[in-house]
DNA sequence: AGTATGATTGCCT
DNA sequence: GGCAATCATACTG
């Protein structure tokens, strides 16, 4: 029994942003009742020149340094949501970007939050899913396994074959294969190679 | 107070 | 493949 143990629809939130990253494929995650299966995510930690928590905790990237199995919500471009779940421990700085979704619940909300019809496009890439699920500042901080967030674990036994590579939009560590995917699914914003 | 910069997407040629 | 959209945050002076 670990003592920073925060577990999450079978995950351990306590241990790396890899091992979360890996470990989250499969898991359902819904927001408002609105969501689908985890086909893709991304690693972050504070010792990755890649991510927002590089240079320690700042007002943006308050929630990374908070306790872990909590949303990290952030503007992307000016434009898209993005949503991350804080891992490790409190004042660590690690993450994982969810970057994409194969929609389950709520589809027709969010085809008309996308305004598209094409399923596989509903959530496939983070902006696109901050867009489907409604994400917003507003839920920066909040607790996963509470309103309106929920995470759902897969069934028992079910095996998930899980690819990895190297990120994707970032300029710097750019060889450490810290993204992680459903291998084959149509589902996620890029295949792997 | 002014400027530079994205963990992206969609539309253009 | 190229690039504009759009803005909160961070950095510079």
């Amino acid at each position: 029994m670990q003592e920073f143990s925060a577990l999450l629809a079978g995950v351990d939130f306590s241990t790396s942003s890899s091992a979360v990253a890996r470990a989250l494929i499969g898991v359902r995650l819904l927001v408002g009742g609105v969501g689908g299966m985890i086909v893709e995510t991304e690693a972050y930690d504070h010792e990755d020149p890649a991510s927002h928590s590089f240079s320690g905790p700042t007002v943006r990237n308050a929630a990374m340094f908070g306790p872990p199995g909590r949303a990290y919500v952030y503007r992307s471009y000016g434009i898209h949501w993005c949503l991350n779940f804080v891992c490790r421990e409190a004042g660590h700085g690690a993450g994982v970007l969810v970057r994409a979704l194969a929609p389950t619940d709520g589809l027709a909300l969010m085809r008309e939050r996308r305004g598209l019809e094409d399923i596989r496009l509903l959530c496939a890439g983070p902006g696109r899913l901050g867009q489907a699920l409604a994400i917003d500042h507003g839920l920066n901080g909040r607790r996963l396994d509470q309103p309106p967030f929920a995470l759902l674990a897969p069934e028992p036994g079910l095996v998930f074959s899980v690819v990895s590579g190297p990120r994707i939009g970032i300029s710097k560590a750019v060889d450490q294969p810290w993204r992680f995917g459903l291998a084959g699914s149509p589902f996620l914003s890029r295949p792997f190679r």
